[in-house]
RNA sequence: CGGGGUAUAGUACAGUCCGGUUAGUAUGCUUGGUUUGGGACCAAGAGGUCACAGGUUCGAAUCCUGUUACCCCGACCA
């Protein structure tokens, strides 16, 4: 296997060896579509159980809508056409016929449909148009539904996780009587959000709204969950929308209220992607290889027998089988790596690659001892402990190493979050690509863009918890009373 | 979608400028043996319509035209 380019050297070129090399993901044949790999999957299928358990336990629940929706429902909604209309795939026919000149297949011109069908970038659309027969009184609400699903957005240049033409997420689409509840609906989930992307993806997020400039296609306000990389840019891990009255208006969804008058229908949708394992890599993994917290770790530790005659690996066997069963009880995930085909030397590597938490060796010298050596991937330290409740040790080792990534990570993100005051300063951090910036900003969408232009830094969020401080804004010198989170975006 | 680069064995590359026997190298794979505490060694073997489609030529990986995909830099975005 060859070495990582390190991240120092190229940090992009770092994020591509490494999600190819670790199994997580290749391209495929299809143009900006990737192949999720067993490895990655499981990951993912990590976050999807916690994440859909989370939605249970706050009330929701799952259903699905169709993939293509008719065209005529994406003119609805202005702003969401003007949004998603161009990066749509569209569905223009629904038959193929043999080449008449014998070489292979052809559209059948015959089978045009009659009016084209959108392949979902996101499903507002089809869903309101479903929520109208839905919903007739205040009786009927709230809906709380949640889709797992793909969706296809027809991006110009893409990357493995982070953007690709098709990818798979949760999209929640609520409805509600009210404005207050749908605003706290839309709150209470980028909480959960920010609790899932803090206590099990160990990546520490700044919540906070969307400038009107950088809200979704359709909504009054867009709250987001910001993490910051290692190479000092920000991503948009989770994004959570008020949607006001918009959808239901555009698709004429009415209730009678307990006052016998009626109204249109509130809502929020919220969602987050399989960007969440980009987030992942990048906050994490260093120039060995990829580093999971153990949450999220398919495989949480390993075992490697060390050997040189079947009667040693027979003993170790018996010890290591003895190890691996002590720790499924506590319901930690082992690997038993006996094969033979590989040396230890090699194995190491290889599971530092895949990013495994805690690595156990076995070998002659411990045998004698009664010794296990402890290797940690997140510190890359190893110790030689006695065997005598190593499943307590491990158990507990596993939480310090979730915890460590944690505090890792967030002082990370204190180091590269800096208060800028001056425009000079600004484009000084901006031009290195130093982190996160907190500064003032007149919260006007033109000064927004012309910092953007200038700089290529944008408004991220006006964090929840920033104080009020009086300030002026650093390109304008208008009052503000907030500072904005600004950074270069993925 | 604009600018630049690349496409040859599973992977990474050489060969292309200047056309000419059987297209190489490393690694990986298979088999046998020696090894095993940080990416082992020896031996034998398998593996290629040189991205695709046309064209020039006695002859094309190599020259010409077109297409597609990937990578880097911009604009757009979860």
């Amino acid at each position: 296997m060859a070495k990582l380019t390190s991240r120092k050297e190229n940090y992009s070129q770092w994020y591509n060896e490494l999600v190819v090399q670790a199994n997580l993901a290749e391209t495929s044949a299809v143009r900006g579509c990737m192949v999720i790999k067993p490895y990655g999957y499981a990951i993912w299928e990590k976050m999807q159980h916690q994440l859909d358990s989370m939605f249970k336990a706050t009330g929701h629940v799952n259903a699905y809508f169709p993939l293509f929706i008719p065209k005529s429902f994406f003119s609805k909604e202005a702003s969401h056409v003007e949004g998603f209309a161009k990066e749509c795939a569209v569905v223009t026919h629904y038959r193929l016929k043999n080449d008449p000149d014998g070489k292979g297949v052809v559209v059948d011109p015959d089978a045009k449909l009659e009016e084209e069908l959108i392949v979902r970038p996101t499903s507002e659309t089809i869903i309101w148009n479903t929520y109208k027969k839905w919903v007739h009184s205040y009786r009927d609400l709230p809906i709380l539904c949640n889709q797992w699903a793909n969706v296809v957005r027809w991006e110009m240049r893409t990357r493995l996780f982070l953007r690709t033409a098709e990818f798979l997420w949760q999209e929640g689409h609520t409805a509600h009587a009210t404005a207050e509840e749908a605003r706290e609906e839309a709150e209470k989930m980028i909480n959960v959000y920010s609790d899932f992307a803090e206590n099990f993806l160990a990546i520490p997020v700044i919540k906070g709204v969307k400038s009107a400039n950088e809200r979704f296609a359709g909504a009054l306000d867009t709250y987001t969950i910001e993490a910051l990389m290692q190479d000092g840019k920000a991503l948009q891990s989770g994004t959570s929308h008020f949607l006001g009255q918009n959808f239901a208006k555009a698709f004429d969804v009415t209730f009678t209220k307990k006052d016998g008058t009626t109204d249109y229908v509130w809502a929020t949708s919220w969602g987050v992607s399989t960007r969440l394992m980009g987030a992942l890599i990048m906050t994490h993994s260093d120039d060995n290889g990829l580093v999971l917290p153990p949450k999220l770790a398919p495989i949480q530790v390993v075992i490697v027998p060390i050997y040189k005659t079947d009667e040693q690996l027979a003993a170790i066997t018996e010890k290591a089988q003895a190890i691996k069963k002590a720790l499924e009880a506590k319901g930690i995930t082992v690997e038993y790596d006996d094969d033979d085909t590989q040396k230890p030397g090699w194995k190491f590597a290889e599971y530092e690659l895949k990013g495994i938490p805690v690595r156990l060796a076995m070998g002659a010298r411990d045998l004698e001892n009664g010794t296990v050596e402890v290797a940690r991937r997140d510190t890359l330290t190893k110790e030689t402990l006695p065997l005598e409740n190593i499943d307590a040790y491990v158990e507990n080792l596993l939480n310090e190493i979730q915890k460590n990534l944690f505090e890792k990570a967030k002082a990370f993100r204190t180091e590269h979050t800096y208060k800028v005051d001056t425009y000079e300063e600004f484009k000084e951090r901006v031009k290195n690509c130093d982190g996160f910036i907190l500064a003032h900003w007149d919260g006007t969408t033109e000064t927004e863009e012309k910092i953007k232009e200038e700089t290529k830094a944008t408004v991220r969020c006006i964090p929840f918890d920033a104080p009020d401080e009086e300030g002026t804004c650093i390109y304008s010198g208008k009052p503000s009373h907030k500072r904005a989170l600004f950074a270069i975006s993925y």
